[in-house]
DNA sequence: AATCGACTCAACCGCCGGCAG
DNA sequence: GCTGCCGGCGGTTGAGTCGAT
């Protein structure tokens, strides 16, 4: 199933009667053969990766350098990590890409294992597809806050769900987590957070004081679950906090999302939406009200 | 069983910056 | 400074898959 190409060499003399071998020569393109896989792992086993132009005439492949590149980054090196994305890393692509916008590949650094290809792809199809239910603009500040409101507090919650099962299910969840102080940070400004449940100024909202934190690919799971809010359970409903930095300190904005609501939402499926409409709107009309 | 549409993801393409000659 | 080559990056494509009808 696979095609190839034929190019024709630059030099395009009529007269060179030498044969055509040395004047055409097949490129080939599409999926990866096994057998071209196992060429490519056997000779970077033996020769190390780097210089790809030369590396896909050595190992006798008859692939580009930067086809032979994509493949061993994005597939075949030992280190890819297969399967779905977990809430975890959902959570840290949400974040970085917040940051960073689609620098897909310094938001790979940030996940091991992960390629920039596999990301891009999860926030095309994954993200951008409830940007487009939604018929919001995916780079529009509604649908960023919309995020953080709505799915990051879902992801959170399934990372809690998870890392918890064994925790009494009524157990307060860290209500004020440790909050790791930046440089410029003063200690008391820790204490300032007010456990202001009003505050809907979302302009102000960071994603979970962040922003200011250095993350690196061993410590930004610890640096999420320490700093993105808390969760904790009422008889009705959950509460799920997060820290809004202003100018001088944090305040903490809590938000509710009913336990009904919780429970009729496949937000975590492949198959569902992550928010239903109604959830939307409802965060879409409270926007609009704090504008 | 056949068809169709939606979705996924591997692979390609074009552009850009760095570097050597 | 100019040119060409190479590697890296982000955007896009399209074959394969899956589920609904």
């Amino acid at each position: 199933m696979s095609k190839s190409i034929l190019l024709m060499s630059n030099n395009n003399n009529n007269n060179n009667n030498s044969s055509n071998e040395d004047e055409l020569f097949e490129l080939r393109r599409g999926p990866w053969t096994l057998e071209e896989d196992n060429l490519l792992i056997h000779y970077i086993s033996t020769h190390g990766e780097g210089r790809w132009n030369a590396l896909a005439k050595c190992a006798g492949l008859k692939r580009t350098g930067k086809s032979c590149r994509l493949r061993w980054l994005n597939y075949l090196k030992p280190d890819i990590k297969r399967g779905n994305l977990t809430p975890q890393e959902q959570l840290l692509i949400l974040e970085l890409h917040s940051k960073w916008g689609n620098r897909w590949s310094k938001i790979a650094q940030h996940l091991p294992g992960r390629t920039d290809n596999e990301i891009k792809n999860y926030w095309r199809t994954r993200v951008q597809k409830q940007a487009r239910q939604l018929k919001v603009d995916s780079n529009s500040k509604k649908f960023v806050e919309a995020i953080k409101n709505l799915w990051v507090p879902r992801l959170l919650e399934k990372m809690e769900q998870c890392s918890s099962s064994s925790i009494e299910k009524k157990q307060n969840l860290s209500v004020l987590p440790n909050l790791p102080l930046t440089n410029n940070q003063e200690p008391s400004t820790k204490q300032n957070k007010s456990h202001d449940t009003n505050n809907n100024n979302v302009n102000n909202t960071t994603w979970a004081s962040l922003e200011n934190l250095r993350i690196n690919s061993s410590d930004s799971m610890n640096v999420l679950t320490e700093n993105f809010n808390s969760i904790h359970q009422d008889d009705e409903c959950y509460h799920v906090g997060s820290f809004i930095q202003q100018p001088e300190h944090f305040t903490y904005q809590e938000m509710s999302i009913s336990e009904c609501e919780v429970a009729e939402a496949n937000w975590f499926t492949d198959e569902g939406s992550l928010w239903n409409m109604d959830e939307f709107w409802q965060f879409k009309k409270l926007e609009d009200v704090n504008i």
